[in-house]
Order: structure tokens, then sequence, then C-alpha cells
DNA sequence: AAGCCGGGGCC
DNA sequence: GGCCCAGGCTT
């Protein structure tokens, strides 16, 4: 391996970070060493788009209710839809449900180690395998999250905040970054992410605390660019994503089928909107239609 | 590559 | 009120 000024600049960060991460890391229930891979695979799906304070409570009671694949393979899917609350982006919960019952159709009920077969199940992509893969079994991987893309971009790119998708050469780079030997793969991992969620905070970044602030490319550059870098906005007042998370929270409360059309709790919704968010629930196997006749509906 | 999919809390 | 968050799937 080239011992260039760069590769080893890219040591000393890596290995920084790795320090800060044995310092700093929170105690999560998912990082101990008695959670299983099981344990470990619930909460990534469930970290998907929500942060750790929301996920942490649900995550005790679906282990409590499921503490292994053949056991929420053996449940209801409304059941599982039902626990999920209010996480958000609900399909999650029916793929998890989906995936235990692959786990134990294909895999002897057992979470397994490699990314390949981790990335066919249901719910499971490129982050998720990777950080299964490390996380739960001391895997070397590439955990590239959005965490780890700000971080990257910051401190090697001197970007403010990453692309809005993923590139090939950002992928090139985490690649490259991660150790070869296993143990200290998986601790730049989860330090990485550590650092992105406490410290290089996507809005207000506390640089004053951050281990690798005397090599940080955008330090350096001024930390510019926060205000002027254009996001993505997701409207939500009136969408049909608030109005599939309202009927969602209707039905997760009733344990009976429910007449939605003209439900008090949805009367200020267009019929038209209603309906085609119905639809698309039923499209997406998250609600079935009970009495088509009656237009009754139920997880 | 782009669009879609929840929801809560913080600034 | 805008903005962010341990992404994945479909087209």
């Amino acid at each position: 391996m080239p011992t260039t000024p760069q590769a080893h600049r890219d040591r000393r960060i890596v290995e920084q970070v790795t320090t800060w991460f044995a310092r700093e890391a929170r105690d999560l229930p998912w990082r101990r060493a008695d959670c299983s891979p099981w344990g470990v695979l619930v909460s990534e799906v469930m970290l998907q788009q929500t942060p750790v304070v929301r996920v942490e409570p649900v995550w005790h009671e679906w282990m409590r209710r499921w503490p292994s694949p053949a056991d929420l393979a053996g449940a209801d899917q409304a059941d599982a839809v039902r626990a999920w609350g209010r996480l958000g982006y609900p399909r999650r919960a029916k793929r998890l449900w989906e995936c235990a019952r692959a786990l134990v159709e294909h895999h002897g009920g057992e979470v397994p180690s490699d990314e390949e077969s981790l990335l066919a199940l249901p719910g499971i992509g490129a982050y998720t395998a990777a950080a299964v893969a490390a996380f739960a079994y001391g895997r070397r991987s590439v955990v590239l999250d959005t965490n780890v893309r700000r971080v990257i971009g910051r401190a090697w790119e001197a970007r403010a905040l990453p692309p809005l998708h993923q590139t090939v050469g950002e992928r090139e780079r985490a690649a490259a970054l991660v150790p070869h030997d296993a143990t200290a793969a998986v601790r730049w991992a989860a330090g990485s992410m550590e650092l992105g969620a406490l410290v290089c905070t996507a809005r207000a970044p506390r640089c004053d605390e951050c281990p690798i602030a005397a090599d940080c490319a955008w330090l350096a550059a001024g930390a510019q660019g926060l205000d002027a870098a254009p996001r993505r906005v997701q409207p939500w007042h009136g969408t049909d994503r608030q109005v599939r998370g309202r009927i969602m929270a209707l039905l997760r409360a009733a344990h009976a089928p429910v007449t939605v059309g003209g439900h008090a709790s949805l009367e200020d919704i267009e019929p038209g909107q209603l309906d085609s968010c119905l639809d698309s629930l039923v499209d997406d196997g998250l609600v079935r239609a009970v009495d088509a006749q009656r237009g009754t509906y139920a997880l």
C-alpha cells in the first residue's frame, strides 16, 4: 500500500474518529454485546429515516413481543403494522414482517451474515445490508448512510452537504477509507455515523467539539455554504402522504373494520383523494377491504 | 435518475 | 414554518 501524504491523512482521520467514538458512543440497546443479530436488523430498519429517540421505545416493544424472526413470522401482519405505531413509512413494518418470514423460509430462522444474502431480503438495501453485516457480525463493509456521507463530504471534499443522490465517486471514496482489519472497519463505520449524528450535524455542526476539526477541508475553507445549500423539500400538509398517514392512524386504533368514507375524523379530506389514498394503501398491502359494499377496511 | 413513501421535534 | 432524520422500492 502506498504511503502517500493523503493516505497518511486518511488513516489519521479514521483513527481520530475511532478514538472519539470509544469515548463518546451513546449506550444504545442494539449496540450492547447481548443484542442478537435480529435485534440489530430490526433497529436498522426502524432507523431508516426515523431518529433514535423515537425508535428506542418501539424497538424494545418489538423485541419483547418478537425476540426472534420466527416469533414475528408467526404473528399477524396487522399486529406488526399496529406495533409500528407512528414511526412513519409503515411499509417498513410490512417488509420487516415479510423479512422475518423469509428468514424462516430460507435461512433457518437466522439472520445471514453476508451482504449478498441480506440484500435479497425485503426492506434491506445497500446501507442496511452493510450495517447488519458490520454491527451484528463484525464484518468489514462499506457503511454509507446520510451521516457518513456528510462527514466525508465535509472532511474530504469541503462540501457543506453531500449531493442529493449518492454518487459513484462518493462510494469509491468511502470504500477506500474502510480499514482492512474488520474490527477497525466496524469501529470506523459506527464512529463516523455517530460523529455525523452528534457533532457533524446537518444544520448546526459543533466543529469546536469535533475530533477531526484540524483535518477538515470544509472547516479549513471557512465552513461556508450551509445557508445557500439547496435542499430537498418534502411537502406535507394536505398531501397524499398525510392522508395515508391519517387513514393508517385510524385503522391502527381500531380493532374492528372501519367505514373509512365519511368517517368523522376524515371529513375534511376530499372524497377523491381519500379514495385514491385508500386504494394505494390496499395496493401496498397495508390495508384490506373487508366489505366492499359497506366500504369497511382494516389492517 | 427521479418520484414516492410518515411523522415528530427542533430552530 | 422550514428543515432534518442509521433508506428502500418502483418506474
